[in-house]
RNA sequence: UCCGGCGUAGCUCAAUGGUAGAGCGGGUGGCUGUUAACCACUAGGUUGUAGGUUCGAGCCCUACCGCCGGAGCCA
């Protein structure tokens, strides 16, 4: 490309931040209201009744508008503004005679080449976003766009390439889309041949629907603007151990299944605050630093306040308790942090919970609560992740089950429950399918061994291997799972009133359910001492756990509180703590004491039972694992 | 803290105590419809570290380091 064209193309492109009449009128361009459509394009509108084009769905929200914009390569009746009042990183071209702008590009070709470093990082908006001259969508958006000409900004996922075409697979946040590029085009079939994999580009090209690509629809490259090309990528098109990938979890982000557990994680914590927001409640962020409290600080992480020790906070319930005194229905969702050696599946050494407190309410109130929430949130992932749920290989009927009400049981039945026959009988009858899952997967291993022998290619055997090795990994652990279960009904049946229940009991009771379960009433010995003990029987608290199904343990734990500040001074000296640090604590019971309680949401739990997944580690962004802290 | 498993090429994994290999990824060349494309060629290694046994150790023994899983505890 000759500099002198790249000058005119510059100069084509940047109208505004060159100075020109627009720039001065930024405020009108601003509000005009084609432009205000136009700029709606960040963030990508949705309408309920399914997706839509943001130029489309912004028209159509303002029906009474004078301004009418609709889709690209549309003639647009707009008279009284003048062409420099719209920038032309819209799409919007206007005509030689200045009766009004064309939406679209129809001349597409013009404006578009490979630039051979990095652009310039631009002062004002318009600089910044470019520039090409066909509108800028989202792949998510795409099928609004069949037939016409748009731009994509995105990575390149992957390329595949016959002799005189190439294939780029694109990646935009959004969605994927496959781009073609064919050697008619020599210069942008020359660039599109030196992309390595995740390298920025933007791309325009005529969008078409064609069976042949995933996703239905594909674009015919016409112009490619490389941003960055990447250096060799770590994370390859192929199957990756566990760690190596949590060690690249700042690259693996990009990839589907963390993208998809990541959206999932956004609708449920956004379903959890609609809920509660709809419900009256007042958001109140707890302290995260907290004074040592005397309480056991075996699993609290130190931290030094100005030479004074202080602590991350484990939980934000006694500030919340304060709170809810105040405002009546609180919640706090934040990150929490607990120093427990503990390497299992189930465990995050920093996790978020999410917390509602409310005044004047008993223990049934909080279970209402708890169930009423459940059901939301499952509801509304299902209403919105089904393609995703399926793809992570979640099987949808467990959770189509989530729905009102769910049982409840108390402490004494579940160990009734522990120690009866039918228990005994239920968990034998269940060993006996186990093993009969596990001979059934065997019989599919052999298959997969011939399998094996029979594929003749290098990379079937590669795959067949790898689908090997993850049966392998789920008969191991069903084996061990089997192998147990006769030492868990063991302790099941044998099974002491007073104990806290453990990992195999919890499993044991909630698989007995096709719905999570409440238990309530624990010991008072097995739980914590603000509990409020129970005025029905003083041996045990007025608690509540909910188990979720299909063995993924608890989820949720709450409780109503001590009331009685006596009660409670007592309850803090039965437990070895003194009541002296808990003065503030303490007052609460001393103005206007009222019955309250509340829960506590374990966030990464319960993603990780609404997904399916076999570790909470890939249900948070960047986890904090014992023995893991970077990246 | 305790118990078990695993550390081999950038990645995923092979290799009776006897010459360290394959696939993917990288590089080069070929191919106009690929779906983790394909075909050919090519580069790539102090087998986690330190000792020991042996004519000979990736393999056996000891210690340490790292990772994974489980128990306890927890959401």
């Amino acid at each position: 490309m000759s500099p002198a064209r790249d000058q005119r193309q510059k100069r084509r492109c940047h109208p505004v931040s060159r100075g020109l009449p627009g720039f001065l009128g930024r405020r009108r361009i601003a509000s005009h209201p084609c432009v205000r459509a136009i700029h709606a394009r960040r963030p990508p509108c949705r309408l309920a009744s399914g997706r839509c084009s943001p130029w489309y769905s912004t028209a159509r929200q303002r029906e009474s508008a004078r301004w009418p914009v609709r889709r690209p390569n549309q003639v647009v009746p707009v008279w009284s503004v003048s062409r420099f009042f719209v920038p032309e990183w819209a799409g919007i071209r206007f005509r030689a005679d200045h009766s009004g702008p064309v939406a679209g590009g129809e001349e597409q070709n013009d404006c578009i080449g490979v630039a051979p470093t990095l652009p310039r990082p631009g002062r004002g908006r318009y600089n910044r976003m470019r520039m090409t001259e066909s509108p800028h969508v989202i792949i998510a958006d795409l099928s609004d766009h069949v037939d016409s000409t748009v731009t994509l900004e995105g990575w390149l996922q992957g390329k595949r390439s016959g002799g005189k075409v190439i294939f780029l697979h694109l990646r935009d946040g959004t969605g994927e889309c496959q781009c073609v590029v064919e050697a008619g085009a020599p210069t942008v079939f020359e660039a599109a041949g030196t992309l390595t994999q995740e390298s920025s580009l933007r791309i325009s090209g005529a969008i078409r629907a064609d069976d042949r690509a995933p996703g239905g629809f594909e674009m015919s490259v016409t112009a490619l603007e490389v941003v960055h090309i990447a250096e060799e990528y770590p994370i390859a098109r192929k199957a990756h151990g566990v760690d190596f990938l949590m060690s690249h979890r700042h690259l693996w982000l990009r990839s589907r299944r963390p993208g998809q557990i990541l959206r999932i994680r956004h609708t449920m914590i956004k379903a959890c605050r609609d809920f509660f927001d709809d419900r009256g409640f007042t958001l109140i962020d707890t302290p995260i630093l907290t004074p040592g409290a005397g309480e056991d600080t075996q699993t609290l992480f130190p931290v030094d306040y100005f030479g004074e020790e202080a602590f991350l906070a484990q939980t934000g319930q006694l500030y919340l308790e304060s709170a809810c005194m105040a405002l009546r229905k609180v919640y706090c969702f934040g990150p929490t942090f607990r120093a427990e050696k503990s390497k299992t599946r189930r465990h995050l050494t920093e996790f978020w919970m999410l917390e509602p407190e409310i005044a004047f309410a008993e223990l049934d109130d909080v279970v209402d609560l708890a169930e009423d929430m459940m059901c939301h949130i499952v509801a509304r992932v299902l209403e919105r992740h089904r393609a995703d749920l399926e793809n992570l290989g979640r099987e949808l009927a467990p959770l189509e089950k989530v729905t009102a009400p769910f049982p409840r049981i108390t402490y004494s039945d579940a160990v009734d429950q522990l120690r009866s026959p039918e228990t005994l009988i239920f968990l034998e009858e269940e060993l006996v399918r186990d093993r009969a899952r596990l001979a059934q997967w065997m019989a599919e291993l052999k298959t997969l061994e011939q399998q094996l022998e029979e594929a003749r290619k290098p990379w079937q055997q590669e795959k067949i291997r790898a689908q090997m090795s993850d049966l392998t990994e789920v008969i191991g652990d069903l084996e061990r799972d089997v192998e147990n279960r006769p030492q868990h009904i063991q302790l099941a049946q044998s099974f002491e009133w007073g104990k806290d229940l453990g990992g195999s009991d919890e499993t044991i009771i909630s698989r007995q359910y096709e719905r999570p379960v409440f238990v309530t009433d624990y010991p008072r010995e097995a739980k914590a001492f603000y509990m409020k003990v129970s005025p029905h029987d003083s041996r045990v608290v007025r608690n509540v756990d909910l188990l979720a199904p299909e063995g993924y343990g608890e989820i949720i734990g709450g409780s109503q509180r001590e009331d009685d500040a006596d009660m409670l001074e007592e309850r803090i000296k039965a437990f070895g703590l003194d009541p002296a640090d808990y003065g503030w604590y303490i007052d609460l019971r001393r103005y206007g004491s009222v019955p309250h309680g509340g829960f506590g949401l374990g966030i990464e739990r319960t993603l990780s039972w609404i997904c399916g997944l076999k570790h909470v580690r890939e249900t948070i962004p960047f986890p904090r694992l014992m023995g893991r802290m970077y990246p």
